[in-house]
DNA sequence: AATTGCTGCTAAAACCTTTTAGATATGGGA
DNA sequence: TCCCATATCTAAAAGGTTTTAGCAGCAATT
């Protein structure tokens, strides 16, 4: 069974298919299309249930009316909130969004740019992999309207919304030292994301600043790509070779989590034993026990910031898009509160 | 900057534009397009950096390789979780994926369908709300490749993914009471989908083969839509009236996340005051203390399946989904044990 | 010499819209 | 009577691709 197109109503009401077209666009009374004629047409298309046909459309007028985002791993608790409030806004402005997952893999990341500027994606919002820079400066040259989020390069001059990482890394552990913490570690992963980079700087200056010397021993890093279980026993046997931690810093959402299944496993006791502070967060550490202490990124507010600019871009052909820089909050729970 | 088309490939070849498409679809030996010539092509098109346009070979072909995914929300650990693996899969085919969220509001839900069909996906997997069976039925008229999952309409002949709720809810309401607990409440939404009416008989069946006496006061039905502050005060007062209640089996993992806050509130604790099992599992269920004993949806095999099943409608036109139904598991932890 | 069959390629239509550049008809003014 | 302005509508192109139908050229067969 076709689907019913403007052919159908123009041959139905005996008429063109540019009248119609005017008519359902809206534009009857700029073209000058009679009032008697354009209720007939609008009769006609409600009738036989016109839909338009989005393909055909865009393919004319080259807009889709789609947004492309690109995240990390859209099952992460913080991008699939971040999606959803992406898609929230996008569509009071009257888009959809079509989502990827990179996986913080380069490669994937390099194809699926190129999958949706294939399907003519109306603007970016791109969660960048380290070698994504070449692809986004493409999009740039084309002035594609582009936001990046969560982290960016800096030096590309692409719009962004991202979060004082620095700020946000720096008050946890300034936080507890005045807890009284000594021996404070940080678990971070491979990267040299300015965003990942941001947050190690933070912690180091919170360290000095405070006169708690820094200990190289006390940095752990994990590669991104490493499956749960084995990123855990990274953690446990962290633990076990530098027995004089007494807190620890992660500064992401997993990491906070294998942190927590690496205590566990070794019987330490959050907060007593080993203090805990981490990036992001969730309804474990919100309503774990114990609770854990967080940097927390305002998602929302991100999500809409970029959705917003990105609108902005696609209106004002001319504008690049603005640089963003949101706060994080420390919210304060059982984790880091030295016994 | 206009895109490089194959007109240009044809051009700058000096050939027509079929050839140039046969050649750049693989039709070249069927096509009986000369060895030389078809080399020359591929090297044009790599030189000109070509990437075909998917709107217009959308729009010729009537078949765009995007799959619609309706979810109920996409920020829900659960939906998020199953988008992620749906996207994988979709993948593995070469399909994209476009994810929409219903929020279980009945006419988002038919926009978003509307939506979806205006962009001629190939098809679609729909987690449908209650008011849906209409346009599932038109989808199902107009023979589009479709699956339903988590919940589907008894009366339409559609293909589904489902797990069997009712021995879920079953098995996970007889081991509360052969740990010993009397008075089980039930906390559940309000809804007449099906899956909710099985995990609801689940209950009452496993109460009543177990003769213990069911109770319509311990029956709480709370409306989806409520924010999440005001359904944990449903919750509280829900457990204040009932005082006799000492186990709970809640019916969804946003239930579950109200009855721990709820329980928490009232400084009831878990599984001493009153034992908790709950819906589906994440990371809050399985590392906070006490951990929570749940029934846990397959949720990679729910995801491949529908994939797989869609692919083959999609394939082999003639077939209609199959009716797929797998087991859920009950994961016992500490929220279930009787002191 | 005419037919057949093969090889290697192409013209043009089709998919459905939007949009540009008119066409036609009517009435009014010179 | 002729021209112009206005009102109302339309033909046709364009967007990029796929695909059907078929054309030319040549060798082999009758």
């Amino acid at each position: 069974m076709k689907n019913v197109s403007i052919k159908d109503i123009a041959r139905y009401v005996g008429v063109s298919t540019t009248t119609v077209s005017f008519v359902l666009n809206g534009k009857a009374k700029e073209k000058r299309i009679s009032e008697e004629l354009k209720n007939k047409i609008l009769k006609a298309a409600a009738k036989l249930n016109y839909r338009p046909n989005q393909i055909a459309r865009g393919l004319r007028t080259g807009t889709t009316h789609t947004l492309g985002l690109i995240v990390e791993d859209i099952s992460n608790h913080f991008f699939a909130h971040l999606a959803k409030v992406v898609e929230d806004e996008a569509d009071k402005h009257g888009y959809k969004v079509m989502f990827c997952s990179t996986e913080n893999n380069e490669e994937k990341a390099v194809s699926l740019v190129h999958l949706l500027k294939n399907r003519q994606m109306d603007g970016y919002i791109i969660t960048p992999t380290p070698g994504l820079a070449g692809e986004i400066e493409n999009l740039l040259k084309e002035s594609k309207p582009l936001m990046l989020i969560d982290r960016y390069f800096p030096e590309l001059d692409s719009g962004y919304v991202a979060i004082d990482n620095y700020r946000g890394a720096h008050e946890a552990v300034s936080f507890l030292i005045k807890q009284g913490y000594q021996n404070i570690a940080i678990v971070t992963i491979e990267s040299e994301q300015v965003q990942m980079l941001d947050r190690y700087r933070g912690y180091e200056d919170a360290l000095l600043e405070h006169r708690v010397e820094s200990d190289p021993h006390l940095v752990k890093k994990i590669q991104f790509d490493l499956a749960h279980d084995a990123a855990v026993r990274e953690v446990v046997s962290f633990l076990q070779k530098q027995k004089k931690i007494d807190a620890i810093f992660c500064t992401t959402n997993y990491l906070g989590v294998y942190t927590i299944e690496g205590l566990r496993h070794l019987g330490k006791k959050i907060p007593d034993d080993v203090g805990l502070i981490t990036f992001d967060d969730n309804e474990l550490f919100r309503l774990g026990s114990p609770s854990i202490s967080v940097v927390a990124q305002p998602i929302e507010k991100i999500g809409k910031m970029a959705v917003e600019a990105l609108i902005d871009q696609l209106k004002n052909k001319t504008k690049r898009g603005s640089h963003i820089v949101l706060n994080p909050s420390l919210i304060i729970r059982e984790s880091s509160r030295q016994q």
